[in-house]
Order: C-alpha cells, then structure tokens, then sequence
DNA sequence: CTAACTGCAAAAGCTTTGCTTTTCA
DNA sequence: TGAAAAGCAAAGCTTTTGCAGTTAG
C-alpha cells in the first residue's frame, strides 16, 4: 500500500462524483502533485481487483470509479454526462429468468438509466 | 443513398453476429474493396441516426452495430466477448418505477447480461 | 534486500476530422 | 451542377505499457 494508493482511495471515498480516471487524477494531484497519470491508472485497476472500489464501465462513455463497492445501478445525463446513483434496488432474479432460456452461463448483469440531469432539464426547458 | 451505404446496411442486415465497425470495415470490404475506414464509421453513424440499424454502446467494450432495429438486450461472453440476444422482452415499466424518486427525466434505459458463451463454458468446464 | 511500484514517455486502440476529389440526383 | 459523400491520412482521446529509477516492508 504506497502512499499513491492510500491517497487515490481515499479520494475517492471521500467522493460522490463518480469520477473518471482523469478525474481521479487531477484531485490525486493536489495532494501528491507529481503523481503520474500511468500510476492512476494502474491502481485504479489494482483497487478494483482487490474490491476496494468499483469500476463503472459505462456503455459508449469513458470508466467512472466508485467508492462504494455494493452493488447498486446508475443514471446518466446524455446532455453533461453527470452520473448518479439509481434510488433503486438491484433486480436479484432478473437473471434465473433467462439462465434456462439460453446456453450461456450467466454470471453477471448491468443496467443503467439514461436521462436528463435536473440541471440540464431545467435549461432544456426554459429554452423552449 | 450511395453505394458504400447501401452495402453496409446489407452487410448488417444480413448478419447477425453484431459486428464491430472494424468488422462491418472487414466484411464490406469483400464487396467494396476500396471503401474506407472513415466511410464506414460515417455511414453507420448516418443509419444510426436515421433509425435503419441501430448502434449498441456496450459497458467497457468497443461498439456494436445491429440491423435488427427493435429494442432487445443483449448478452455478452466475458471470456471471447461474444454477443448474442438475450432471451427475453424488454421491461417496459422499469422506467416509471423511478422516475418519482428522482429528479432527472428519465429518457431511456440499457440492460446487459454477461455470462460464459456455450464454447468457452465447455472449454472451462473441460480444463477444471 | 528485493519485489513491487513510481514517473515518464511512448505506443496502442478505437473513433473522429480536415481536406481534396468524386459521385449522385 | 451543386450538395453530399468518399478516400486518405492525420489527429484525438482514453488507456496501456516499457523501462529505469525508487520505495515499502
């Protein structure tokens, strides 16, 4: 556990912004400025793999971490992209429904919402 | 309605093995040899928008293309990346459900399966 | 002490874009 | 014939990687 490791999880427990790794890197940076962004990345993944935080792989957008590690789905803003926490239960049995209807093992699932954030509604709304 | 174009939505229409642009690329090249990269991002994108073939944004993993226009999820083989249909209708309610306990407009949604594809289940199962 | 890790920079992989030439209606 | 599109190549953006030097345990 070296000091880079240390401070980009606790960046990102102390976040609730979902950051991208870019992201990550540029808050890691005001604490350890000559922090590397390769570095990021690589513990990013390594804190990933060791369950520490989550990594959000997000359909036709770049990753996001989490440091909460239960599971637990997202909306996203298509107009700024901002990403939220779903107020919604995962869906335990959704995936027993098609375990007998396909040859696949089924192992995991992912839903995401899509949406328009309160801010940019708000715009959206009073432009027209 | 050019040529490049008509291809490739035939080409799609044709397949259904959800090809990456790099594979449309390979597969129209058969036909169109001299037909490039950029056009085939170009055209997808293009029939994208015009709702003739329809464009899967897969969590952390490069786009797929489908000629199949209907709304349908997916799964996906976490071992050769593998995508198939997933056996099952879409959750048309699944959207109100949140939509009173958050702030966004809620615009659309993505469900995705990942499993073990029935070839690389077999050549698991083998090895162990 | 040494295995693991960092910083740096280069490279990789997918996708987009600028520009000139060609094509389609 | 003029607007839209193609071909080609370069650039863009996120992520990964190679390597030499550094650090944690």
């Amino acid at each position: 556990m070296t000091r880079q490791r240390r401070v980009i999880l606790e960046t990102l427990r102390e976040s609730n912004a979902h950051p991208s790794a870019d992201e990550v890197y540029e808050l890691v940076r005001r604490k350890l400025s000559r922090i590397s962004l390769g570095t990021v990345y690589r513990n990013l993944d390594i804190l990933a793999e060791l369950g520490e935080i989550q990594k959000i792989a997000l359909s036709g957008s770049l990753n996001r971490f989490d440091g909460e590690t239960r599971k637990h789905y997202h909306i996203r803003c298509i107009n700024c992209d901002r990403l939220d926490d779903a107020p919604m239960g995962t869906l335990e049995d959704i995936e027993e429904g098609i375990g007998g209807a396909t040859r696949y093992k089924i192992i995991g699932h992912r839903l995401e919402f899509m949406g328009l954030c309160p801010e940019c509604l708000d715009i959206a709304t009073d432009r027209w």
